[in-house]
DNA sequence: CATGAATGAGCTTTCATTCAT
DNA sequence: TATGAATGAAAGCTCATTCAT
């Protein structure tokens, strides 16, 4: 029991240690002795949970791609109707990379970069399957632009990353405020 | 005349060589010999023309930067009205991510990655300058919702970052074709 | 009683673990890990055994030496004459090299490498006085060259090593067959 | 000019270092930062002239390899009597062994441990083939002992490795005196 | 006795940078 | 200008050994 909580600790330690150090010094600048310095632990330890430093990126993205998706369909089901099931998954995804700020940089740094896997990049775009579901009904109904969901994807969910971005780097803030706002653009992005 | 030329050619061929290596195989898997290598020129030979590493990053941005900024108010003149201004410019960016996808997706990298200086980083963020002003233009002449710049820019232009991708990774194809119907989605996004 | 047993099984796991070991990979690639998961008993484990690595290689090494010199003379009685307890000893050590063909690797590595203590070394060579007696009579009697031991052991019984070594490769078959015929070269070698 | 020489100077000298630490410490006991310090040189520039360390270690041993049996075969012409020929090709190599101990040392080493590719085992075994048509020549003229050409080498040469290393430990000094004598052994192991 | 997670020194190798030519 | 051999600090990783359980 303990020893199983310890082996967490410490896993979750480096992954978080890692998230922390690339997202502020870029991979490059994430030696492994920095991340375990950080983590709270010897170098050689790092090696009894990840195979190497690229498994521990990968390991990493995937376990966030995981809590993303888990976050972005909380409260949601199949059976709403297309623009209150929208509205659910877009607030659910606008708070995650509001409250999430660490995790979401990271997975736009791991989008945009070589630094995963192919597999686990492949692994990790497996999630969103019920918001490509719903927008499939959406167009069925003739309440959404019958688009391709990469357009649909990239004009209403997309744009959050670089909203992050932005009040990151204290250029903007986004917040419960003008959430509705800017809902109504994506909204008005893509409805028919 | 014939070596000035060449010191062009050479730097050229350094900073396409980096953009090609970095663009594949990351920042972290794009050493200077292999940069050297690519632009068939001695790793002595980077130091003549570029301070260390970061510099010659530094100066790859800033060269695709104003590049991209130039391409992008090719045809433009803020005389013209709002909306026809607008269409200009987006079809412009649109181009440039279709026809430099290379370029792109660096800028991409760059900027969701702590690998370019601060410095160079503000540097590049001023050439949008033009951009910014006819929305504010529309948004003074109510044909632009009256919400943030970044807000925006958000739901109009950062989208083709991702079509880009898309289009690289092979699941979207984003051609002359669609390219209007893709606009009208950007345009009911941020129109009133 | 169990208890006893157990330990000497888990001594000599770890021992016959080792010989393997050290005998596919070499020294340099047998690490204690490997060593223990061969041999089925955890890492920490070995130093209830043995001192450290050194001290494990070198007690593998005299015990191989020990069962060894026992085998060169079983049946063996200093009253025999010199011709016929030349050619017991002989048999005694082709055959041991025939049938231990990893021990005998082993030591032959242990031999022409730094790998185990002199002081090991120096105990491990003890145990051919016998065959010195018996030479030295035979010098005495006239049967054999009056030559330096070492040149007689040269000649008669360190070729056995590299028939070993070419059988183990499959250049060479030392068989029960031609063995009588190799001890007549041998004999012929040291023999007046 | 100047630049072939240094640089196989500079290869010779890692070569050299490599020889001298493999035979005094063993394989597994030879750094390469030792080799680096031992050679006068960085210890990233072992990586300008060898691979990895396995490739440097397949390299010394071919090297040392190619010297030996060029020296084995030093003034000998396949034209010459049988016994001539073998007198001539023996004493080569019991020179060699007498003044080149460093080397006979670590093809000894190489030979009874996995630590050189067995493609360059195979490579530095091609070398002696004058010798094997010498002792074929020596069978079908009825001077030699028809037996295998392993057991002809096993009990005339192979024994001078252990000579040599009985003299190393300084148990036993083969000199130019008793070099005749010890030939006589060997020439009486195998002649009709 | 036995475990095996943890350690950290030390290993092999890489790579940004320099400098004699 | 241009070279590229050389550097050496630092990277990723291994492994003999320890110690709390």
């Amino acid at each position: 029991m303990t020893e199983r909580i310890k082996i967490v600790d410490k896993r979750e330690a480096l992954l978080d240690a890692t998230l922390h150090l690339v997202n502020n010094n870029g991979f490059h600048d994430a030696p492994m002795s920095k991340i375990a310095k950080t983590a709270g632990v010897s170098p050689g330890t790092i090696y009894l949970y990840f195979e190497n430093k690229q498994d521990l990126i990968n390991q990493l993205y995937i376990d966030i791609k995981k809590s993303f998706s888990k976050y972005a369909f909380n409260n949601y089901k199949k059976q709403f109707p297309v623009k209150k099931g929208f509205e659910i998954i877009w607030y659910n995804i606008a708070n995650y990379k509001l409250s999430n700020i660490e995790q979401a940089m990271f997975l736009a740094q791991c989008d945009n970069t070589p630094m995963v896997d192919e597999i686990s990049q492949q692994e990790g775009l497996k999630h969103l399957q019920p918001l490509i579901d719903l927008l499939e009904k959406g167009k069925c109904e003739g309440i959404i632009k019958p688009k391709s969901n990469y357009l649909l994807y990239a004009f209403t969910i997309y744009p959050l990353a670089f909203l992050m971005t932005s009040q990151r780097q204290g250029n903007y803030q986004l917040e419960k405020d003008n959430l509705a706002e800017t809902f109504q653009i994506a909204w008005d992005a893509i409805k028919l």
